[in-house]
DNA sequence: TAGATTGTTAATCGATTAACAATC
DNA sequence: TAGATTGTTAATCGATTAACAATC
């Protein structure tokens, strides 16, 4: 459909134009400029306009964009406006905090059912969804026809229910295991490495200490 | 110390590099060449070696890196090597999941405490950590040295609360909420917007759909 | 029409890859 | 010494920013 190969920076940043626009939205204004929005985005202008035109011209010379608009089309390019039918794969906190995420089903993505396999939270019910043991896993997915699949299992048996999910016909993983997987070119994974988060987190405050201490070093010197 | 502003795609890099370089060394690999940690984790070696002499020579002309000796000197330079007092503020599966995780310990993130407004969670203990409330929450940053901060709360009681943090000395905030936050230039944010990670999923699984389907329609028509 | 602001081309900047001399 | 592989410079590629003509 479009111009094909949205490069990955770009992409990275739509969510978060959607989330500001979507705030814009919330708070009645009507249209606004590349330069106002990039001022509250902290981005270039330039940057902006780049980005929304990869898709097409969602603007209007002299007048900027529409923010309903723009909300929409933006919505519609990353899929919000399709339904996806998600299940959980690991019912322990991080997938019962995904699903108790109310929003995620506001964005069309369903949560169809959750699976774990200890068998202390298997018939456990979490917002209406009840926890069952893995064993049921290709069934349900063909069944409930399902194509995204969270992974929130501890990573010694991610790579393994990954194949699973994989021969079942899952088209996209959710990927919170401490691993990278192994999958076919036509499934999409999206990893959330927490902990990878938290060491860029650390070795940030970190230089920054090193900074402080030697501007501090500097003056001492200079007195 | 080093040699000073290392761009940001070189330490988003890194804690893959350590990941990788740990199971290494659990599998009893002494050493390994670029080239061969280019084919595991699937990058160039050149950009290994271009990253990692960022921030001097690990390796030895002929020989390859020092498994051993790597990981812990990068290790060193995330900081993984230092504790990091930290606070959990908000106790709901997402702030019961991080705390839960035993491997942050491991990695000197050491959870000393976790806040809830919530009057049935205060009081609660997770893993040792008993609730409190967030009124108590300058007192104990003070008392407890902690300098990071997880923030998995609501975006409506975010931004009040890392002004409050920032207030009471907090250095580093991991922000799981859904909005970016102001904090003034010495204190460092790293954002989990688990919302825009699901749609950049939902956008990919889209693009990959609509990639099958005009390559079937072109094989219509040459049918 | 004049003013504003986009869409788009051109210039700059930075990051990745390739190549190879240095050296273990 | 010969072979292997790094550290590092140079070449390429891609992404960001600047500039401005098109146009509402």
């Amino acid at each position: 459909m479009e111009g094909r190969e949205i490069s990955k920076a770009v992409i990275g940043r739509l969510p978060r134009y959607y989330r500001y626009l979507g705030e814009l939205l919330e708070l009645g204004v009507e249209r606004i400029s590349s330069n106002e929005l990039s001022m509250r985005m902290k981005v270039t202008a330039s940057q902006i306009r780049q980005d929304l035109n990869n898709f097409g011209g969602f603007g209007q010379q002299g007048y900027g964009y529409n923010v309903k608009y723009l909300y929409t089309e933006i919505g519609k390019i990353l899929g919000v406006d399709r339904q996806h039918n998600l299940i959980i794969i690991g019912a322990g906190n991080l997938g019962q905090a995904i699903a108790n995420y109310a929003n995620f089903e506001k964005r069309g993505f369903m949560i169809k059912g959750m699976f774990d396999i200890n068998p202390r939270l298997i018939g456990l019910v979490v917002r209406g969804i009840e926890i069952c043991g893995v064993d049921d896993l290709e069934q349900f997915i063909a069944d409930n026809d399902v194509q995204m699949a969270a992974l929130t299992i501890p990573k010694t048996k991610a790579s393994e229910i990954a194949d699973r999910l994989v021969h079942a016909g899952i088209k996209a993983i959710w990927n919170f295991a401490h691993v990278d997987l192994n999958v076919p070119e036509d499934v999409v994974v999206e990893n959330v490495h927490l902990s990878e988060s938290l060491m860029r987190l650390s070795y940030r405050v970190c230089s920054m200490q090193d900074q402080k201490k030697e501007q501090e070093d500097e003056g001492e010197e200079l007195s």
